[in-house]
DNA sequence: CGGTTGACTGTTT
DNA sequence: TAAACAGCCAACC
């Protein structure tokens, strides 16, 4: 393990603990993870950190949306599973593709 | 060291 | 409402 990657892991762990802070059936957006993790105007630095992760890691990674309420596309399976879940825990985009912000977003709190 | 990339976002067309 | 643009910055090459 290197240096540049030990210096990394603290803020990794921030976005990754409040990722994992994301309720049930709700979502945030990348911005606004990054804002509770403390680290102001890094989103794409929360995409990256969910990129990382195995697909069957127990962090709910599919709460995280992006802010027009999409799911990023990228590719491979990742957005058809991650519809499908949080389509099971109550929360369906709607004809558009778009979850509605204003009733599932998660208030941090 | 410099250039490119990208699970992003706010502003401007 | 949507597309284009500009700003962003760690990670990679």
């Amino acid at each position: 393990m290197g240096p540049r990657t030990r210096a990394a892991d603290p803020v990794r762990q921030r976005i990754l603990a409040t990722v994992d802070a994301i309720p049930r059936g709700r979502v945030a957006t990348y911005g606004q993870v990054a804002r509770e993790a403390g680290l102001p105007g890094r989103a794409r630095l929360v995409g990256a950190c969910l990129r990382d992760l195995p697909q069957r890691s127990a962090l709910p990674w599919h709460r995280v949306v992006n802010a027009q309420g999409r799911i990023s596309p990228r590719p491979g399976g990742g957005p058809a599973e991650q519809t499908r879940r949080l389509v099971r825990e109550g929360v369906r985009p709607d004809v558009r593709g778009r979850v509605d912000l204003a009733r599932f977003r998660w208030d941090g709190r």
